[in-house]
RNA sequence: GCCGCGUUGGUCAAGGGGUUAAGACGCCUCCCUUUCACGGAGGAAUCACGGGUUCGAUUCCCGUACGUGGUACCA
């Protein structure tokens, strides 16, 4: 059955070395949206073939994100399926076989030079033309390889157990080309391409040789990764070309990356402008030096996700709210940029708050929940949350956010901003106050008209403009000046609560 | 250095041989609101440069510049 009519099959294949960012969640919900969007299935395929770079707790991380946003896969080595192992740590023979199948038919051989003779052979044929000499198909006439040596010493060495790896015999003088679904047609000239390693000395697939055998093994139809590979895809196709057949190949997409505010998106610029970069906390083992997530930091993941879809990908309409739902139904691997797109932390806040307003209470109560019991504010009702949650949530563009805007609906500010009041302050106002505080015992039905008309009745009796109150009374509940209507407030944290705030600001007020 | 890929306001971007070159974020002004937000109305700001092709290029072609990726027994 030709590729095409196979049943759409793609994979993500990271390696789990530390935090996955921006890029990495981009290119699984690109690969997600796609098979879902073509009734397909997502593979997640571990490639854990560098034992040097192996770290401890980073492919669990790998689940713990995938699962926070929402796209899980339907194969993978926690979530099983029919064409496992899907570590590539766990297929090591499977590749060896392939790579002796290069060797015989001519399109591989045995490499033994050491570390140190490479680096001799960089040093030796190194010029200011060429400032990064390849083992190409001249410079391997002059390496210690299965193409320079006679059978029998290549037969000695291998038998001595002398380490050797595979390298790929880059043909010469071709040109190597392939349709990319994002970038079209593009070429290679064979020539300067180099023998790139296949399997290493510890027995290990490289990556070269790793994905082409298990994108076939695993029915891949449609490969999609980051751009950074595009100069490696001339090997990944000589090798479909040898092993299984270029009608077998996978189509390929290489998407653009994701850049930061100074260029290529890392680490240190997350930490210099602020913003995170990986999907949820990462603390690496080996120093414990911690990274931010979006997660932690308060955004939601409908929102991570959707702000990620936008980097590189539109409708082509002017809609920029999707769920993933909406998604999977709108996306499309032709509207996907060639060029690389710059993250703007702004743009991705104003996402968060956009879904955070549209949120209901019940959808946002668990998130503000911990907010808030992170913050030593617990033992909460839930139905007054939700309706806290409804009054603040326009004014939160993190889910954090709901700590600084609401904290003061469960307990009495710390301290009020007293410095704004104190230049308007004076006796009547007090006396409005105290009078007021009366007033407000005496009301038998405590709802926000109630207390609104009380307020104003009394103003006008004394004849201050009510606006002039206002202010000062939502500094003595709030604390500052921020919030909702004042009487919204006052008619939530109560009676008690209301009086004893105004009493207890007034004296903090006087004080010079 | 060499090779690949790319280039529409500060950012994300629509568009594409003839347009007043959409929209969003951010910024600014105003309205609403005697708080902060939300909301509403406006505003400033763009086709990297140089050559072609064409009656006409932001759009097509070629260069240049710039950016970005690769140039590992890392992925």
């Amino acid at each position: 059955m030709s590729i095409s009519q196979r049943k759409v099959r793609v994979r993500f294949a990271p390696s789990p070395t530390g935090g996955l960012h921006l890029g990495g969640v981009r290119t699984v919900l690109y690969n997600y949206l796609f098979a879902k969007k073509n009734g397909g299935e997502f593979i997640l395929r571990i490639e854990d073939t560098d034992q040097t770079r192996f770290v401890e707790g980073a492919e669990q991380y790998i689940y713990d994100c995938l699962a926070w946003c929402g796209l899980e896969p339907d194969e993978s080595p926690k979530h099983g399926g029919n064409y496992g192992p899907y570590r590539q740590s766990e297929r090591k023979v499977t590749y060896k076989k392939y790579a002796e199948e290069l060797i015989s038919k001519g399109h591989a051989y045995y490499a033994f030079d050491t570390t140190e003779e490479l680096e001799k052979m960089r040093i030796a044929f190194k010029t200011e033309s060429n400032p990064s000499p390849q083992y190409d198909a001249t410079i391997r006439k002059s390496m210690k390889n299965s193409l320079t040596l006679s059978p029998d010493e290549v037969n000695n060495l291998l038998q001595s157990g002398t380490p050797y790896v595979v390298r790929i015999k880059m043909p010469e003088n071709e040109t190597i080309s392939f349709v990319d679904m994002i970038h079209e047609e593009v070429s290679f000239d064979s020539n300067v391409v180099d023998d790139k390693v296949l399997l290493k000395a510890d027995g290990m697939p490289t990556y070269h040789l790793a994905v082409v055998v298990d994108d076939y093994l695993m029915k891949i139809t449609h490969a999609f990764r980051g751009e950074e590979w595009l100069s490696s895809a001339p090997v990944h196709v000589l090798l479909w070309k040898y092993l299984f057949g270029l009608d077998n190949m996978p189509q390929w997409a290489h998407l653009p990356l994701i850049l930061g505010p100074s260029g290529k998106l890392s680490k240190r610029d997350g930490a210099k402008y602020g913003f995170p970069v990986f999907a949820m906390n990462w603390t690496d083992p080996r120093n414990n030096e911690f990274t931010e997530g979006f997660k932690e930091k308060g955004f939601l993941p409908e929102a991570f996700v959707n702000l990620l879809a936008m980097l590189g990908w539109n409708s082509g309409t002017e809609q920029e709210l999707f769920s993933l739902e909406e998604l999977v139904q709108h996306f499309s691997i032709e509207r996907v940029h060639k060029s690389g797109a710059k993250f703007d932390y702004e743009k991705a806040k104003w996402f968060n708050h956009e879904w955070i307003k549209n949120s209901s209470a019940d959808q946002l109560f668990d998130g503000v929940k911990n907010v808030l019991s992170s913050k030593g504010i617990s033992q909460i009702e839930e139905d007054y949350l939700k309706q806290v949650i409804e009054l603040v949530k326009e004014r939160c563009t993190l889910v954090s956010d709901f700590f600084e805007q609401s904290a003061y609906f469960f307990r009495t500010p710390e301290s009020i901003d007293v410095d704004a009041l104190k230049p308007k302050w004076n006796e009547q106002k007090r006396l409005f106050f105290e009078q007021y505080c009366l007033h407000l015992q005496q009301l038998n039905d405590w709802n926000v008209s109630e207390i609104e008309s009380t307020f104003k009745n009394l103003a006008t009796e004394m004849a201050i403009k009510p606006g002039e109150l206002q202010l000062p009374m939502r500094i003595m509940l709030v604390g500052g000046k921020f919030g909702p209507a004042v009487f919204d407030i006052a008619f939530h944290i109560g009676k008690e609560n209301t009086i004893n705030r105004i009493h207890s600001a007034i004296p903090k007020i006087e004080t010079p």
